[in-house]
DNA sequence: ATTTAGCACTCGATTAGGGTGAGTGCTAAC
DNA sequence: GTTAGCACTCACCCTAATCGAGTGCTAAAT
C-alpha cells in the first residue's frame, strides 16, 4: 500500500503535534487539528493503516499514536517545511575571527546549546590533508630542544625534547635545513614510516640523537590524529522526560563526557559522501548505542584550506527538526565564510 | 554540653553505618553494632541529645538518624581512622612521565573516577610564578610570524601573528634580542603593562608593527590565566540515589560541564593556607551552590618548579572518606615525585 | 464505497484505604 | 544511670476502585 495524500497529511499532523506536546496524539485531536474535516472515526481507520505500515505506533493499547523512527524519517525527508529566509535566532552569536580556534569552537558549542536547548558537540577541524608550512628546532637549554611546526591553517604543534648530549649550533642548523627541505610542503598524512626512515638515513652519521629528534618531530606532527571534540549543554537532555530516565541520562552524559564515541560519529560523518548536506540520524541510525532514543543532526563546516569539522546537535527524537536544521545551515554558512574573507 | 566519649562512639557508629548502607540508622542497630553493650533505649536517649546538639538529624519522625553536616565534619576531623600503610588500590595506575601534561592529567582524572566511583576534577598547574626560559619570533610566511615562548616546567605557548608589511631579517633579529634580554628569567606575573610599555619604548622608532608584535607576545604569555580543568566520571553521581534526583543531577552535571565553578573552587583551594593538606568540604562548605548535597575532597599536587594544581573528588556526603583521603594522599605523592626525579 | 455515529472495551494513571514495620519518645521499674 | 515496655508515628507497600483518553468494531448514513 502506498501512502496517499490524506495519509501523508495525517502522519504529518501526528508528527507535528507530537513534536510540540511530547504526548501520544489521538484521533480526535487530529480530526480538529487538520483542515481535512474528517471525523475521528475516519482518522482512526487511517491511523490503523499507518500503524500497519510502520509509520506510527502505540505506546500501549489505549493510548494515542506516536511516530516511529520510520515515521520521523519520512517526515524529515519529505514533509518538513523549510523555514526559508526567516531570520535565524542565532544571529546574535556574532562570530568573530577570534585568536584561538579552540576558544571559537567552545563558544559556538555553548551558544548553540543555549539557543536550541539541546546538547551540542563540535569537532575541531581535521588537518590530515594539510601541508606543513614551517618547522623549526631551537635550543632552550643545554640539553633541551623545542620543536615548532606550523601547518596550513595556522595550526601550531610543538614538543619539548630532552637530549642526552649537547647539540652544537652547526648540527642544529643542519637539522633545521634537513627537516625543512624534506618536509615543507608535504601533507601531514604523507609523513609516514618510510618518510621518516628516509630522513634518518639522510641525517647519516649523526647517530642516535638525530634519530630521536626526528622521531619526536614526526610524533608531534601526527599527534591529535583523533578528533578533538568540544561539547556543551549535555544537561539539556534533562528537559525531555523521555531522556531523563536514570539509565538513559547516565549513558548519554557519559557519551558526552568520554567523547570517543562522539569523535567516531564525527569522523564517520566527515567521510560520508553527503556530508556537505545537513544530516539527520534518527534513533539507531547513528550507530552510537547510547543515542538510540535520540536524534542527531549534523553539519560539516569548512574553515578554509580544506579543514573540515562536524557540528552536531543531539536531542530527543521529537526535536524541532525545522529549527535545528535551519540553525545549523545558518551556522555552517557563517563558519564557512568566516575564514574565507581574509 | 560537651560530647563525652560515649556520645562520640555512638556518633561514630552512626556515621560509619550510614556511610555503608545509606539508610537512616536506628537505635537498635547501634545497640548491637557497638561494643558498648547498651540497650537500644539508652542509645535512644543519647541520640536525642546528639540530635539536640545538631550532630545528627531525622529525615522524618519515625525514621532512624542520619549525620548532619556538623556530624560529618566532626567525624572527618576527629574520628576517621587512617588506613595507614595499606596498599593503595590505585597502584595499577602506573603514572608515567608522559609527553603531554594534558594527556597525563586527563588520564589521572579518568583512572581516579573509575577507581573511586565518584566524579573527579583536576586543574592544570598554574604557571603564574614561573619564569620565562625562551622566546623566539620566526617568520613563517612573508607576512606571518610565529612567536614561541617556553616557560619553566616546559610549558610552551605560541601564537601566530599577521603583520601588514614585511619584517626584514635584521628587524626580526633585533626583536628577538630585545625580547630575550628583557623578558628572559622574568616571572609571568611580572609581565605587566608597565613592562610592556617599557619594551615598546626601547623598540623605539620601529613603529606600529613592533608594538603589535610585543602585544601579541605578551598576550600569548599571559593567556590561560584561568585554570584549565579536566573532569571525569560525572555520571558516577547516578550511582547515589540522593544525588540522582532530576534537578540535582542536572545541576551537578552542568557544573562539571561548564567548569568555571570548578575552576573557582580549585583556585580557592590553591590560595588557601592549608592547601598542603587534604581538604574536605562538606555540603555548603564548598561555596559551590550545586554541591550543597555533595562532599568535595581536594588535594594539591606539585609538578616540580612550583607548578601547583588541584585534584578534587566529588561524591555524596556519605562518601567513603577514608578511602578517598587515602587514595588522594597516595596520588598526590606520586605526582609530587613524578617530576622531581628528573 | 466512504464516512460517520455509537458503543463496548482496554489500560495507564490516579486516588484511597489498610496493613506492615522500623523506629521513636515516654514512663516506670531496676 | 540504665533498661524494659508500650503506645504512637509515619514512610512504604499492596490492593482495589475509579477515571478517562483513546481505541476497534459495527451498523447506519451519505
Amino acid at each position: 500500500m502506498q501512502l496517499d495524500e490524506r495519509k501523508m497529511k495525517i502522519l504529518q499532523a501526528i508528527v507535528r503535534n507530537y513534536l510540540e506536546t511530547g504526548e501520544p496524539v489521538g484521533s480526535r485531536t487530529i480530526s480538529k487539528y487538520t483542515d481535512l474535516n474528517l471525523s475521528s472515526a475516519t482518522i482512526r481507520n487511517e491511523m490503523a493503516d499507518l500503524e500497519e505500515l510502520g509509520y506510527i505506533l502505540q505506546p500501549h493499547t489505549s493510548a494515542g499514536r506516536i511516530p516511529s523512527d520510520k515515521g520521523y524519517r519520512l517526515y524529515v525527508d519529505t514533509m518538513m517545511r523549510e523555514k526559508e529566509n526567516e531570520v535565524s535566532r542565532m544571529q546574535e552569536m556574532l562570530l568573530e575571527k577570534e585568536e584561538k580556534m579552540e576558544t571559537l569552537l567552545k563558544k559556538v558549542a555553548k551558544v548553540l546549546a543555549a539557543n536550541t536547548n539541546y546538547a551540542t558537540m563540535i569537532s575541531a577541524p581535521v588537518v590530515r590533508g594539510n601541508k606543513l608550512k614551517f618547522i623549526q628546532l631551537s635550543r632552550v637549554d643545554a640539553r633541551q630542544l623545542v620543536a615548532v611546526v606550523v601547518i596550513e591553517g595556522n595550526i601550531i604543534k610543538n614538543t619539548i625534547l630532552n637530549v642526552e648530549e649537547e647539540i652544537d649550533d652547526e648540527t642544529l642548523l643542519k637539522l633545521n635545513i634537513l627537516l625543512n627541505t624534506n618536509l615543507n610542503g608535504l601533507a601531514i598524512d604523507q609523513i609516514n614510516l618510510a618518510m621518516i626512515t628516509m630522513l634518518k638515513q639522510q641525517a647519516g652519521i649523526h647517530s642516535q640523537i638525530i634519530s630521536d629528534v626526528i622521531d619526536a618531530v614526526a610524533d608531534a606532527i601526527r599527534s591529535d590524529e583523533d578528533l578533538e571534540i568540544y561539547t556543551s549543554g549535555a544537561n539539556n537532555i534533562f528537559k525531555y522526560p523521555e531522556l531523563s530516565d536514570q539509565q538513559k541520562a547516565s549513558d548519554i552524559i557519559n557519551t558526552f563526557e568520554e567523547k570517543e564515541l562522539l569523535a567516531a560519529l564525527a569522523a564517520d560523518n566527515l567521510e560520508s559522501e553527503q556530508s556537505q548536506e545537513i544530516q539527520v540520524y534518527i534513533g539507531d541510525e547513528s550507530k552510537v548505542a547510547s543515542m538510540k532514543d535520540c536524534s542527531v543532526v549534523t553539519a560539516t563546516y569548512e574553515l578554509g584550506e580544506g579543514m573540515r569539522g562536524t557540528i552536531g546537535i543531539v536531542g530527543p527524537k521529537r526535536m524541532d527538526y525545522e529549527k535545528v536544521v535551519d540553525t545549523l545551515k545558518n551556522l555552517k554558512e557563517q563558519l564557512d565564510t568566516l575564514y574565507k574573507i581574509t
